[in-house]
RNA sequence: GCCCCUGUGGCGGAAUUGGUAGACGCGCCUGACUCAAAAUCAGGUGAUGCAAAUCGUGCUGGUUCGAGUCCGGCCAGGGGCACCA
């Protein structure tokens, strides 16, 4: 052999362009093949790829060229999620525009994924800031809005005040904005929302449907959505006591069944009873304005005390117009969900017991545990939420919780007052509308004029896209599109008369809800998608990302498929079929002695038995090895693929990606691992090299296969079966073992091959027979290696267009199997028996066997288990 | 506080889903090749023990002929939600 070491850095751009010019990872939506449609998360144009990128574009990777040699027309397409906060951050900074600064990132990581050698689609490239793209978008709003699934509203919202806009609540995470990590303040403010809750039902449902989801990841939504049911009940209000004769408070509980245990009845602040109150009595609207003040941040929140502001107003108990409860206003009362007011049921009930604790309103039990006298049952500092007997709850009780709820359900639902029953069932959710405005520059614009005759005027479909202006300027703060005179001064396109622009652009969310129906047929340039292409490819069949936008960006896509389902412009509501979450990249963290982070690149390690030590390379210091977390750079514990790609090559970096670590799990990038997998492409290559070089004339099957050919083929077709089964199940790592172990089997093969009386032309068939499958095994991971090891196969194809390899289940099944026995559950010896042998054989060998006889003692078995091809248990 | 997940050699992890615990890799040890190192090749590597053997999947009870796997109770680590009535 020419040369004896595999140079990635020669071949990989070499098959790179192969593969380019040949077109072979181009899709037609009219192939005739069954569909398979694999998808990882679009990145965000920052300017680099990191360690992530590698691990999630490698997983897919591995699926769409498997799926591409198992007979599918794979769709593998890539994009960008274009637009965002950091490309106006990088205009603020550095005087550059958003766009140039994101299609500049764009060119440099488009490069970097190339390098890579991903089977993708690049005719199908997007990018969310592209007008082609979000005139789409555009289109969709205006549609949702006429399907009324948008809406308009003046709400209390969270402002990040650093980047300057609105959060979703999706985006405020403890009480911070998810990119700036600023305290997040509430401010009232006319809003656009996607009216997301009305599909709560819905989106919680088919969660269930979605049966190769990660069930963390549906757990994760149940709960967002948070479902709870209850009663909404009518309290009457005793009129003497109210500021403007209000005559009824209307409460929301899920413990109906506690309502004999009720002290008091809460309202929010902002509940409008509270509201009037306030009017005339100026110490509750000082306790108000206070109560506003807190209650934004989460620091706050946790740390906040339950108070509270006696009203004088008396609320009339719905079963007894006796039983007066005063009403509160509280601090911890939320306008937003259910009624905005509540009754306190301070014994079974933490917030309502700390509560009444603290004002003296004191609790009576209603729920007694089993077992205990409820005539000792007192509550004090923690409350009982078990379930239990219903007590000091009149006709309720007895009953259980469950009975209880439906008795007090069913009493109050037939009374009226009003021509309205006193209560009636309903079901409330934590979701709420997902607010889209966002008062920044670099989004897609919202297709709304606002005319001060006509009010909103949506903008007419012919006038779409309304594009960003380019000239603008970021030396103030602020939305410079608030500031653009000709851009946001237009006719009104109804009236005519001068009106202005919406400023607000939509978040970027709303850009990646869609992009995989949008990769389906990216050209039509009439509408957002081609019904045909979208119906064909959807859903998508495995959709690969991280964990972190379990909630999201799954969410929205999910609530966005149904409203692009209502509005015609897709046929499906749920957009991934098959969903996969992959672990983090995490590195060792390295601290100098004068407490700064060290990178790996700067760093030498060095062991010595199980000790290991690391130093600076360039002065030897000593630094100490810390915790092993995720790659950031604010630890400096970031590889870059650049430098890996560089020295090792891409396949190295693949694999090492894939081997090891569950996928879902996190994998820690250690210098050994990548030399590791590095060893394991150069072993392959001289493998692959050396039965490349055995000439056993006319490569013919032979009719017989001798045994050491046979075990040859049983290896290399296990490890097909297995790795099959694996890809299919995306379980990488034990596809990297699976291969590992044919290589291993194969080299020692070889090593048997001491003369050339030793290659009998069935061996030397099996050898290469066996070669090739390894090379389609490993080929998905490590492509580049695999073209250049089937070429030196022979083989005039490419690796890449090869069918996968046509599996031999016969080789699978053994003549023999190889039993364990077990004495009373204590392994004691093996035997080897016909596959098929009768159990009374089996018996008879088992205790025939030297070793079962001397554990046994000469005394006769109790009972002989014989579990077939598994194992024997004899029982003394 | 509520909900969920995970605990297996020095390390990452396998274990046909109740049937030989530790596949495969990393690391380490011994040897060959080499003046030497790297690379490569051969062998070894859960613990104790010279050995036979015994012990061993966070701890602790249980079910079972048989438990890493199932059930109960603890302990530890991680994640999600969090004034949601």
């Amino acid at each position: 052999m020419p040369n004896d070491r595999y140079n990635a850095r020669e071949a990989e751009p070499r098959w790179q362009r192969i593969w380019d010019e040949r077109g072979i990872f181009a899709t037609q939506n009219a192939d005739p093949r069954p569909k398979y449609y694999v998808l990882e998360m679009f990145p965000y144009p920052s300017g680099r790829i990191h360690m992530g990128h590698v691990r999630n574009y490698t997983m897919g990777d591995v699926v769409a060229r498997a799926k591409r040699a198992m007979g599918f027309a794979v769709l593998h397409p890539m994009g960008w999620d274009a637009f965002g906060m950091p490309a106006e951050n990088a205009a603020i900074e550095r005087k550059v525009h958003p766009k140039s600064w994101t299609y500049d990132n764009i060119a440099a990581m488009k490069k970097q994924l190339q390098s890579m050698g991903l089977s993708l689609d690049w005719a199908r490239e997007l990018a969310t800031c592209d007008p082609a793209y979000y005139r789409h978008q555009q289109k969709m709003f205006l549609d949702f809005l006429q399907a009324g699934l948008v809406e308009r509203k003046q709400s209390k919202v969270n402002w990040d005040p650093v980047d300057r806009t609105v959060l979703a609540n999706e985006q405020v995470i403890d009480g911070r904005g998810w990119r700036s990590g600023a305290v997040v303040e509430q401010r009232e403010l006319t809003q656009w929302f996607f009216k997301i809750s009305d599909y709560a039902e819905d989106l919680l449902g088919a969660l269930d449907t979605l049966d190769r989801w990660p069930e963390k990841v549906r757990l994760m939504q149940r709960n967002w959505i948070g479902r709870s049911e209850g009663l909404l009940i009518r309290f009457m209000l005793d009129p003497a006591t109210t500021p403007n004769r209000e005559s009824e408070l209307e409460i929301f509980t899920t413990r109906p069944d506690t309502l004999f245990g009720a002290r008091f009845m809460a309202i929010s602040p902002d509940h409008p009873l509270a509201q009037a109150a306030a009017k005339k009595n100026p110490a509750l609207a000082a306790f108000i304005a206070e109560a506003k003040k807190i209650g934004t941040a989460q620091a706050e929140i946790d740390t906040a005390e339950k108070l509270g502001f006696d009203t004088g107003i008396k609320a009339i108990h719905p079963f007894d117009p006796e039983w007066m409860l005063p009403v509160y206003v509280a601090n911890f009362i939320l306008m937003e969900y259910g009624t905005g007011a509540i009754f306190g049921c301070p014994a079974h009930d933490q917030r309502d017991l700390d509560f009444v604790n603290r004002y003296g309103l004191g609790n009576t039990p209603v729920v007694c545990p089993p077992d205990v006298d409820p005539k000792n049952f007192v509550i004090t500092d923690t409350p009982y939420l078990g379930d239990g007997r219903m007590i000091n709850s009149r006709f309720l009780d007895g009953m259980s919780i469950e009975q209880a709820k439906e008795k007090v359900a069913r009493r109050l639902e037939n009374q009226t007052r009003g021509n309205r029953p006193l209560a009636q069932r309903q079901v409330n959710y934590r979701l709420r509308d997902w607010g889209i405005s966002r008062q920044r520059y670099w989004g897609c614009p919202i297709p709304i004029v606002h005319c001060e005759a006509c009010g909103v005027v949506p903008v007419p479909e012919k006038d779409l896209p309304v594009t960003l202006p380019e000239d603008v300027t970021f030396d103030r703060p602020g939305n410079p599109l608030d500031r653009h005179a000709t851009w946001k001064n237009v006719a009104c396109p109804q009236c005519g008369k001068p009106a202005r622009r919406e400023t607000d652009t939509m978040d970027t969310f709303v850009d990646s809800s869609w992009y995989f129906a949008r990769f389906t047929d990216p050209w039509i340039a009439t509408a957002p998608t081609d019904r045909k292409a979208a119906d064909h490819w959807l859903p998508v069949d495995q959709y690969i990302g991280g964990i972190e936008h379990a909630i999201l960006h799954l969410l929205y896509s999910r609530f966005f498929t149904r409203a692009m389902k209502a509005t015609g412009h897709l046929g499906l509501d749920e957009p991934f079929a098959g969903l996969f979450t992959q672990g983090m990249v995490v590195h060792e963290t390295y601290r100098r002695k004068d407490g700064a982070f060290a990178t790996p690149a700067e760093v030498t390690i060095e062991s010595a038995g199980d000790e290991r030590r690391a130093k600076l390379s360039s002065t030897g210091e000593t630094v100490e090895i810390g915790a092993i977390e995720k790659m950031s750079k604010s630890k400096r514990n970031t590889v870059d693929p650049d430098d890996i790609i560089r020295e090792y090559g891409a396949d190295t970096a693949r694999w090492f990606m894939l081997s090891d670590s569950p996928p879902e799990r996190d994998v820690i990038w250690t210098e050994e691992g990548v030399q590791g997998a590095w060893r394991f492409v150069q072993r392959l290559w001289r493998l692959i090299g050396e039965i490349a070089q055995i000439d056993a004339g006319p490569v013919t099957r032979p009719a017989e296969f001798g045994p050491a050919a046979l075990k040859v083929r049983k290896a290399a077709h296990g490890a097909l079966a297995k790795v099959s089964e694996d890809i299919d199940k995306l379980r990488f790592n034990r596809c990297v073992a699976h291969i590992y172990e044919l290589a291993n089997t194969l080299g020692d093969a070889i090593g048997d091959v001491t003369s050339p009386a030793a290659l009998t032309a069935d061996f030397a068939f099996a050898l290469r027979e066996a070669a090739g499958i390894l090379v389609q095994l490993f080929a998905p991971m490590m492509p580049h290696l695999a073209e250049e090891c089937w070429a030196a196969l022979g083989h005039k194809s490419l690796v890449a267009t090869e069918s996968w390899p046509q599996l031999e289940p016969e080789l699978l099944v053994e003549d023999t199997v190889t039993l364990p026995v077990q004495v009373n559950g204590k392994k004691r010896a093996e035997i080897t028996v016909p596959r098929d042998s009768g159990k009374a054989e089996i018996e008879a060998a088992v205790l025939a066997h030297d070793a079962v006889k001397r554990a046994l003692e000469g005394k006769p078995p109790k009972k002989v288990i014989i579990v077939p091809q598994r194992i024997v248990n004899v029982v003394a």
